[in-house]
DNA sequence: TCTGGGGTCCTAGGACCC
DNA sequence: TCTGGGGTCCTAGGACCC
């Protein structure tokens, strides 16, 4: 089984915000850089989608209500959705908040015939609706996780397909060949040069000629898949490989101080984050986009293994400092990679290493940008009660005071500072959670506080 | 006002080793 | 003096997914 979650952030902005159900919404990343993370199907019938830079949106619908993300409230509802997908069978593979795979067949009932497994479906679909105050999802079944997966997006949205043993071929064939998973924009041009359009233009073309045009692992892996040959097991739990933290800037940034100071910042996060997680990491990795969207990265493997932030930091800058970034950056990365789960540390000299750079006078605290007043984002008032923030600007803020259980209500505007206004909490999350992990230890050289306005997703 | 952030997997070349 | 044949590790880039 493939279960899929519609429209997932939009459906949980409408579930909690009633002004917003049946309306357009996006949600996505706000700032002038951002991109859109989920349109509601409102939206979507204006021609807004996933990853459309939000300028576009915006043209595109502009009277939608365009909404920062919520992570808490995702994940709460994510985890609802896991449980009761853990109910049906203990080998559960999430793909990520809105999407996993069932393996049905390591479950208790392991041998359901069509109907039995249509009516698990339908009561799946029915008692996540309730569990999750009415959000809805499409599931899709099948012999593979392929199927499932192409049955589940043909399920969309609110439904259930089954692709029956034996059908499987024949239910794909007609599809765009972009429909197979891993078959992105660059591999479809290059097999349109094939004259291929649809799967079943896809079965036409040999292993070789595949091969050829394509590599032998994914030239390989597309003949499968186009003769719905797909034998990859359920996994539950799959290692983690790699741990990064990035953040594309409001305007590109050129200061070499500014950009080590947020290298600093990365790698605190990244580093706060190998520590919980309990692993260390050999490759450290500094990934930079410049102006013109083109991108580099640099990489350096260490002798031994660290959870270190100063030596996450040292490598990272060091990797930096090999950059000419005076022409300007748009996005600057922290990453490691080579994940072990003991602790070797390498022989780095911090001391040493750090000869000839100014080590900060104090342990200025990672201040960020204040999280309030994102739009969408949860408020409470003294008098009102809860809300959500609808917008802000020139020291005002509005609130729309509703929860899921009200019904719409009344918008009301205060100034920023109005001490009857509790602030959002810190979001935390893809998009916002940056409240900053910060690792205790030696000092750590800090760029300037505040520094540049992030855009946010 | 073009183009996020966090990932995974693959390829290709060079260094290095036996 | 006229060039092996693996294999692994590392680096960099790119495609793709949600």
């Amino acid at each position: 089984m493939h279960l899929d979650l519609d429209a997932f952030f939009a459906a949980v902005e409408q579930r909690d915000k009633p002004s917003l159900r049946g309306k357009p919404v996006i949600v996505g990343g706000i700032g002038l850089r951002g991109v859109v993370s989920t349109a509601s199907y409102e939206a979507r019938r204006y021609g807004v989608g996933s990853a459309m830079a939000m300028s576009e949106a915006r043209r595109r619908c502009p009277h939608a209500a365009f909404l920062a993300g919520r992570f808490g409230a995702y994940r709460q509802a994510s985890g609802i959705v896991m449980g009761l997908l853990r109910e049906l069978s203990p080998l559960v593979e999430p793909l990520s908040l809105d999407e996993a795979f069932v393996d049905l067949a390591a479950g208790p009932e392991r041998q359901l015939g069509d109907s039995a497994l249509r009516e698990l479906a339908a009561d799946l679909r029915a008692r996540l609706t309730t569990a999750t105050d009415g959000l809805t999802a499409s599931v899709g079944l099948g012999s593979s996780k392929f199927i499932a997966k192409v049955a589940s997006e043909l399920a969309k949205p609110d439904g259930v397909r089954l692709v029956t043993p034996g059908t499987e071929v024949a239910t794909i064939a007609p599809l765009p060949a972009r429909a197979i998973p891993g078959v992105g924009p660059a591999t479809m041009d290059r097999l349109a040069r094939l004259g291929v359009q649809t799967v079943a233009d896809l079965q036409r073309l040999s292993a070789a000629e595949l091969v050829r045009e394509l590599g032998k692992s994914a030239g390989e892996h597309l003949r499968a898949l186009a003769w719905a040959e797909d034998d990859r097991p359920v996994e539950a739990e799959r290692e983690t490989k790699s741990i990064s933290v990035e953040d594309t800037f409001e305007h590109d940034i050129s200061d070499a101080t500014v950009l080590g100071g947020i290298a600093d910042r990365h790698a605190a996060q990244v580093a706060g984050r190998l520590a919980k997680a309990e692993l260390f990491a050999r490759t450290v990795t500094v990934k930079v986009r410049w102006p013109d969207f083109s991108s580099v990265s640099r990489s350096r493997t260490l002798d031994g293994a660290t959870d270190r932030v100063e030596v996450v930091s040292r490598v990272a800058r060091d990797l930096l400092d090999g950059l000419d970034t005076s022409h300007g950056v748009r996005l600057l990365g922290v990453g490691v990679s080579g994940l072990v789960q003991v602790a070797q540390e390498p022989l780095f000299d911090l001391e040493a290493s750090r000869t000839g750079r100014v080590v900060e006078e104090a342990e200025a605290p990672l201040t960020r940008r204040p999280a309030g007043w994102l739009p969408g984002s949860d408020v409470v008032h003294t008098h009102y009660g809860p809300g959500w923030v609808w917008g802000s600007g020139l020291g005002r803020v509005t609130v729309r005071f509703e929860t899921a259980a009200t019904g719409p209500g009344p918008v009301r505007t205060f100034a920023v500072d109005d001490p009857d206004l509790t602030p959002p909490v810190q979001p935390s999350g893809p998009c916002g959670g940056r409240s900053a992990t910060v690792t205790k230890g030696p000092r750590v050289t800090k760029g300037p506080p505040q520094l540049a306005n992030t855009s946010c997703g």
